[in-house]
DNA sequence: AGAAGAAAACAGACTATTCGGTCTGTCTGA
DNA sequence: TCAGACAGACCGAATAGTCTGTTTTCTTCT
């Protein structure tokens, strides 16, 4: 049913409604978001977004897909300094919360349990830890639990967290406090 | 508005419409919740809802309360284990994911940043582990920015997860793996 | 190049349904 | 006996998704 544009203005008003969607839907989640509010944002018309996405949920699995796309390659992963990783991430959180929030409203909505995707994005990242491991730089255990687990550790100020979210308009001090707290803890934590 | 109930049976209607509203708010969280699902649950009707909790934001409230209230005491906190207390929380989350999803809910629907609640609940915990700082058996740090973190570490498997919830029904061997790491890890990361 | 014709994009009214919340009248138990 | 508990019909607002007719854009043919 849904069919991609193809002409340059078609592409255009595509990608406002994905981009006019994202913040929709990282702001109130499926349930809670209004089709008419994205096409009022994107400048266009509910016809034209059920023309291309097919649906409010086939829109929001556009918008997963183009955001996790885009930022994946955002921060590269470094199986030798997971620590330094763990920051970016942390800093990743500060300033572009939509993603973690998609993420987050995926997990409550969609996905109770099990993996929060299929988990094909973390394999290169698994194979690197392996050989880490093998090579004494990094502590022994599963992979996928370090990596689940040093996420989980960035991710403590994000924006899902249960006790405190933080934002970017606090002072630098405190960034800088919990950043050093996180890279030695990640660090102490995966130490071989 | 709301009017608690004032007989025997009042109370009875109270107590399930509370239960079956935990559940269907946890489930679907509060644009997602149907109050008529949660009436049929309960055996009761929307009028009794309404004149017991005022409005589905307010029985959103009253369901928190109720649940953040037995639950608080349910894990004793023990600044001199904290690795130990990082595993309870680690199982609360897998037998009981409810209060955990309720939380995560409010953080995306209601309070994006900022703390999530009033954070009065991790008082008398702060003060524990000032002291075991003092006396040198922990390690140095802002101690609400400790207990943080060893909360999104014993999350990392959890209900609102971003990359793995873990479930009750998965074989044992893969909880204890999880649990020998996260309690290792916990226990570096706050060493003196 | 330029006009014609087809295809795509567009606007917004419309529909069918769902849902929070209320109202009216009946039942129950202390 | 009477306040409180109950059942469910009812209402108005919102909302996902569709339909009709118009305008813009692309392609193609002379």
């Amino acid at each position: 049913m849904p069919e991609l544009p193809t002409t340059r203005r078609g592409s255009a008003t595509s990608r406002r409604i994905l981009d006019a969607a994202a913040e929709e839907f990282a702001q109130r989640g499926i349930a809670g978001a209004r089709v008419e509010r994205i096409t009022a944002a994107a400048r266009t018309n509910k016809a034209q977004l059920y023309s291309y996405f097919g649906s409010k949920d086939g829109l929001f699995d556009a918008v997963i897909a183009d955001r996790v796309r885009d930022s994946t390659a955002a921060i590269p992963f470094d199986a030798d300094d997971l620590a330094g990783w763990a920051v970016r991430l942390y800093d990743q959180g500060l300033h572009q919360p939509e993603l973690v929030r998609l993420i987050a409203w995926t997990r409550l909505e969609r996905r109770p349990s099990g993996r929060w995707f299929d988990g094909s994005e973390h394999i290169p990242k698994l194979a690197a830890i392996a050989e880490a491991q093998a090579a004494g730089r990094l502590r022994a255990g599963d992979p996928f639990d370090l990596i689940v687990l040093v996420i989980a550790m960035a991710s403590a100020w994000g924006p899902a967290s249960s006790v405190y979210t933080a934002t970017a308009d606090e002072p630098a001090a405190e960034h800088d406090r919990r950043r050093a707290l996180l890279r030695d803890c990640v660090a102490r934590a995966v130490a071989p």
